[in-house]
DNA sequence: GCCAACGTTGGC
DNA sequence: GCCAACGTTGGC
């Protein structure tokens, strides 16, 4: 079993649309290095904490778990997407996702403000500077970790 | 809205 | 293969 965390803008996709919808493909991720987490690291049942990022309070909002093995994102395909890519194709597609589901919304958001001020988790990929990965790893220890802080 | 950081693209 | 230009992310 593994951890991860996986970023989202509230404005387009937050925890509560997440509850709403119990479940969503992850799609729109045009990273490789994203792509490559989902693709070769996710397995179904892992755990998922999911981030608002862009917003007036960044942080965890919730917990999501991993809900299918990799699949190829449709949108890649879909000319009216903006996430179409007319330089892959079905045969071989280039961008993969997997589904989330809801678990639960935290009580409270712990947001990216308070994470910086706990050395625990100072090795965070996501409290390295510059860091831009909207889907990333994270330590066992880092997610009991942050569990425990809600 | 600004801008630092970083990934991608494309000319050479 | 180098690297400048450009686009995007995301905190502030």
């Amino acid at each position: 079993m593994n951890y991860w965390l996986m970023k989202s803008e509230p404005d387009t996709f937050s925890i509560d649309d997440l509850k709403r919808k119990k479940r969503e493909a992850w799609d729109g991720v045009r990273n490789y290095q994203a792509r490559n987490f989902m693709r070769d690291g996710m397995r179904v049942g892992d755990g998922v904490l999911f981030y608002h990022s862009n917003c007036a309070e960044p942080g965890i909002a919730g917990l999501a778990e991993v809900a299918s093995d990799a699949y190829p994102d449709p949108s890649q395909f879909d000319p009216k997407s903006q996430y179409f890519d007319p330089g892959s194709s079905r045969d071989n597609p280039r961008w993969m996702l997997v589904d989330v589901k809801f678990v639960k919304k935290l009580k409270r958001t712990i947001t990216l403000d308070e994470l910086k001020n706990h050395s625990a988790v100072a090795g965070m990929t996501l409290l390295r500077k510059g860091n831009r990965l909207s889907v990333m790893p994270v330590e066992a220890g880092d997610w009991k970790y942050i569990l425990g802080l809600e």
